[in-house]
DNA sequence: AAAAAACATTGAACTAGTTCAAGAAATCGT
DNA sequence: ACGATTTCTTGAACTAGTTCAATGTTTTTT
């Protein structure tokens, strides 16, 4: 049993000891290495990652090999390429973690057995789909409404244990900036 | 009988004519005059929306005053404040018609008898919640690492009808560049 | 059909953010 | 503890996009 993914399990919907078993049953537990690619772009994606401890980046590249990040996920969150994992199609997103992980992985098949046997399972991943919408909005408000000096104090206030344990070019690339001009926003916050 | 969002449904899941009844009976009929606010900030929004006809526009006000628009939805789309909706807190968003629109509602009462009484709608609003966030990392990737003349022929490709449809500095709104540079954009493309 | 309102274009002056190149600082693997 | 890689900073020259103000065009209202 693992005691994490269960907390976090239990307080979005009520669930018996039983329920909870066979939901560990379904998950495989892996220990990885800093900067190993869990999923590159071009294959299916077959799992949802819950992170027991560590740090992961999921990020695009684009036709000029040009890298965008766009999330970064540390203890207790989910990540996965969804559209690549629920239309089984390729992946357009790469995901990597960058720092030594401890992770749990629910494949495809494993998640339909459980929506099938613990129907409440479906609220929960639709609860987290609903926040990740959120999340995604919200960014792309202050993508396109703000400057790049307030999306970065936006982003050290949300997340300020990730903005200590991500390199700061890869914040840059979060926030759709260069790194150089990450450094000179710093050195001017810094100032005041 | 609604023909049109009847239709809509039986494409995403299968049904029975009787289902599709009681679907039906829950939804609201309103024909709404050009420019109307259906939602404002602050509000909650009790109520996803299908257009039968017409177009609609779902923006942001940010501290400043400035309009962010986020979606255009015209014939066969829904809109709705997913946030407020279904957490019912106040919504940051506004909903407005951009033409005279035929619209069908449902409130949140009734959304929560029909996933009740037909379990498989709960699939239909999953996937109608996928496929928002796939577009909305599409978009925030596009933002994020596009200039602006590749997002606006973006735009036009995947979006022909609507972008004849919306006004120009909306489109330039959605794109986060000022009209005047969309004004520019376009002279520049069409010398091509 | 005229007047008003909303929408679109243009140019000039400006600013936020980029690119490139080089060097400094930190961290990593052995 | 070392060299090697990765990360961070700095400045100079540049470019994409903004703002403002004025003018032109289309659509709506009466």
């Amino acid at each position: 049993m693992y005691k994490e993914i269960n907390k976090y399990v239990s307080k979005c919907i009520s669930i018996s000891e039983q329920e909870l078993a066979y939901f560990n049953s379904l998950l495989k537990y892996k220990k990885v290495k800093k900067k190993v690619i869990l999923l590159k772009a071009g294959d299916v994606c077959d799992f949802e990652i819950y992170i027991i401890k560590g740090c992961i980046r999921v990020f695009y590249i684009d036709e000029n090999g040009i890298e965008v990040d766009l999330f970064f996920a540390v203890e207790d969150w989910w990540v996965s390429d969804l559209a690549s994992f629920s239309q089984r199609t390729p992946a357009k997103l790469f995901i990597q973690t960058l720092e030594e992980s401890e992770l749990l992985f629910i494949d495809f098949k494993s998640k339909e057995k459980l929506f099938a046997k613990i129907p409440s399972f479906e609220k929960l991943f639709r609860l987290m789909l609903q926040r990740t919408n959120e999340t995604l909005i919200n960014r792309l408000i202050s993508n396109i409404s703000k400057p790049a000096e307030e999306r970065y104090k936006e982003f050290i206030k949300k997340y300020p244990t990730i903005s200590q344990r991500v390199p700061q070019h890869l914040i840059a690339a979060y926030l759709g900036i260069s790194a150089e001009f990450l450094s000179k926003i710093r050195k001017r916050l810094s100032k005041k």
